[in-house]
DNA sequence: TCGTTTATTGTCACTCTGACAATAAGCAGT
DNA sequence: ACTGCTTATTGTCAGAGTGACAATAAACGA
């Protein structure tokens, strides 16, 4: 039966079918200083020319979705993905006939997440593909940027995914190395959610899905701070993000 | 500059892009009988002759995803959807190049909640577009069935996605109709999560989310229960999924 | 050594939870 | 009409989890 079904693949002729382009688009996402950095290029040709927009980039036809948002990733920011933590997942797919004014082109929009140390955002290397990738705060950026295309929809789902996602998940940890302080976790937090979180209530919710490394760091000021490693995939109970206007 | 806009729209050139084929896929749910059934299609042709589908089809050059999917939910089933009540959305898109052997067919698919009385399952026209469409427990498909190609992933990521949303969404009452008895909503927790609640619980967890309509409704058996309607779109605090295997 | 800063642990009143009991309200058969 | 059965809804209760905030511990710099 085997050779019957490859008599019949290599006999098949595709028939009409509509076709489109397929691309990838990617929210690159980091954290310095309780901030939300995403990485955005500022266009230099048509359409929306000078306004933002996020890298991405063709499928090609032997790669799916996913290994071009890699390879893209790794291309228009100049990253060194062998020695950058880094996290990507399928957001989701764009496909409105008029999304990009030239012709058809459906986007696949993916979430990545890139480890820092919490004080500097990973260098995005000048001499790559895109003509000036940079990061940006992304509340700044939704407040007061005009943004290609349908970015903006892609990026306002793109934070609303990872602010849910890490009610539930320790995602978060993503956005920091491989061990970290309770601190350095707790101001993903607080960047993702714009909140304060309570540093004694986060450390009693977080520490069952973490493990102890009994290593500890010091920082310039205060105690110092236990080291730990990540656990758990799911926290549970999940942690819930504050009504809209943190308290304090 | 709209029109130097234009201009340069009228003059654009597309120029060499891998193109692909785009499709939607659709994982429709319904539960009767705190059973939940999905639509498969049993493939006349080659490749996976005598094996389960989805049904979906060809994005069409002038609709996105979403639309096609509406589209193919009625040619493919034969539903009337004036007259059902119906919710369509996005799951993921799957784009691995061998995903189909005759070439490259990229598949958006989606996740389609058809309203039951939760006592028959919406009825499948024969004379439509598919050939064999009909309801398949799901459960049973899952452990018992060969399915199409990827299409096994697609069901599971459907469930998983269903089973999580209605933790903290009221989703659930997509499956049910308008104004409903809190037994039949929990039927569907109970179809989705394989579990049995507790209905005291269930009610105390649940109404503060729902309206009450004031009347009741008589069951054949026991005493009447009130019908409600949905109120908010998200339940706080979210319901949580028992661990797997329910205790009675 | 003192004052400042920060991590971690403790406290407390309050809410929410699951398990299960109690009550209410219908139906079917006698 | 009464009995028994079934189901919806409300109640009970001990235990777990919560936010706000206080207390303690452990650095660092002057």
């Amino acid at each position: 039966m085997a050779t019957e079904e490859q008599q019949f693949l290599e006999d098949y002729e595709p028939k009409e079918y509509p076709s489109v382009a397929l691309t990838v688009d990617l929210v690159v996402f980091a954290v310095t200083d309780s901030v939300l950095h995403a990485v955005f290029i500022r266009r230099g040709g048509r359409p929306f020319r000078g306004a933002l927009a996020l890298p991405g980039g063709f499928v090609k036809p032997d790669e799916d979705a996913l290994h071009a948002a890699w390879r893209e990733l790794e291309e228009e920011t100049g990253l060194d993905l062998g020695r950058h933590r880094a996290h990507v997942e399928q957001l989701a797919t764009y496909s409105s006939p008029e999304r990009d004014p030239r012709m058809r082109v459906v986007s696949v929009a993916h979430l990545a997440l890139l480890a820092t140390d919490s004080r500097t955002l990973p260098g995005l290397s000048p001499g790559s593909d895109a003509s000036a990738a940079h990061w940006k705060p992304v509340h700044e950026v939704l407040a007061d940027e005009e943004l290609a295309f349908d970015h903006r929809d892609i990026l306002t789902e793109a934070l609303e995914r990872l602010a849910g996602k890490i009610e539930y998940t320790l995602t978060a940890a993503r956005l920091v190395p491989e061990e970290f302080a309770l601190y350095q976790l707790r101001h993903v937090y607080d960047a993702v959610w714009n909140s304060r979180l309570d540093a004694g209530n986060f450390t009693r919710k977080m520490t069952g899905a973490l493990t102890d490394t009994g290593r500890k760091v010091a920082r310039s000021k205060g105690a110092p701070a236990t080291v730990f490693t990540v656990k758990d995939e799911y926290l549970s109970p999940p942690l819930v993000r504050p009504a809209a206007g943190a308290h304090r």
